[in-house]
DNA sequence: TTCAATCTGTACCGATCGGTATGATTTGAA
DNA sequence: TTCAAATCATACCGATCGGTACAGATTGAA
């Protein structure tokens, strides 16, 4: 088709929006934040992504997608116990949230916290709840469907068992926000583990 | 002395604001929530409490004496055993997360996940960095001196066992401001005194 | 009763908010 | 080479941001 060519990577621009939103928040970006991190001015924005809300959702997808997802990979390795399992799943998950390459935190966490106030439009409220539940899905079917996880009688309180890792995690979050350092954060994940009942050997 | 006499009671008036920033958060709340919510106008609200941050800087002590202080009593209370103490302190902790009568969440958790942001003045920051680090000596030091805490060897890892319970309160407040109800998060508190290494009767 | 002191309401300040109209520029297809 | 399609940069829109000047109202003391 005719019509000049995109003069950015629209990629590497939702990456650093992204980062922006991830950073500050959704009410606490401003078009001027994004645009600067962008390195495209507004109209270029507005014809590439649509609007302020419609980016933060796709920057939500970008963010699922690109630092999220994996992390769930270290609950199926086969060839580990469950306790590595689990405790690999929680390390890379702290490990993301203080990341020096990107900012503090959790997007999918900060943004739910956001979900609270009034500056949030619904359709970001709806991408985040959507995240956050398929997130609890994962979760729950994994302690219900894993072999050691019955074996140990978690998949009888799977919901619990997973809204407690993710309370945790929420928790870390917010506390790799305020300056809390790696080694503080690993220290609790031991208590994490210990509070599943669970040992080195993945087994009672 | 000579003059006019206020129009509207301070004390009330600065709970209306705590409510605000408590709910929306810094960046989120402007000056027409609170004057609107506070029931004065901006001169009213600048001669009585200087300016935005000076009252969030107020609302904070206002929340921490009025909602965050009495929580800490359940742990020095002698009758209860240790488990019951930190129970105590965990349960009415989450309740005062999601009271009907006040904001969702923390605002101390709240205000801290914002230091991250670039939104929040220097004054602001530095009393929520205050409130927390007293908030955790606070703890430190009951794990450190409590007799059933050193019975238990909890004392010489108290740091991490404070930062255990804040990081689970951190996350129960951002959960309980996605929505979550009563009964899920108390659920949690069962896993938390389980990572604690500690059961009913407080004694090993 | 005067006067300084204090508070309230309105109206305004420059800056920034999210979003857009417009015209110049660059492209592929005809 | 012409022309429609797409992107770019600038400049602007009304609304709202945090904060304040100012005039009128209300008070206690002299």
């Amino acid at each position: 088709m005719a019509g000049r060519r995109l003069e950015f990577d629209k990629p590497s621009a939702l990456d650093a929006a992204m980062r922006v939103f991830w950073k500050k928040g959704y009410v606490g970006t401003s078009l001027a934040d994004l645009t600067g991190a962008m390195g495209i001015n507004k109209p270029s924005l507005y014809s590439a992504f649509g609007n302020k809300e419609a980016l933060f959702v796709q920057a939500l997808h970008q963010y699922l997608e690109k630092h999220a997802k994996d992390r769930l990979a270290y609950l199926s390795d086969d060839k580990l116990t469950l306790t590595q399992r689990i405790s690999g799943f929680l390390l890379a998950t702290v490990r993301g949230q203080l990341a020096e390459e990107t900012p503090k935190g959790c997007y999918l966490a900060q943004g739910l916290s956001e979900t609270a106030g009034e500056g949030l439009p619904k359709a970001a409220i709806q991408a985040l709840k959507a995240a956050d539940e398929e997130n609890m899905r994962l979760l729950v079917r994994f302690f219900q469907s894993d072999a050691d996880s019955q074996y140990l009688g978690l998949d009888r309180q799977a919901e619990k068992v997973a809204l407690y890792l993710v309370a945790l995690l929420h928790g870390t979050a917010s506390l790799s926000r305020s300056g809390r350092s790696k080694s503080e954060l690993e220290g609790i994940l031991g208590f994490a583990l210990r509070g599943l009942g669970i040992n080195e050997d993945g087994k009672r």
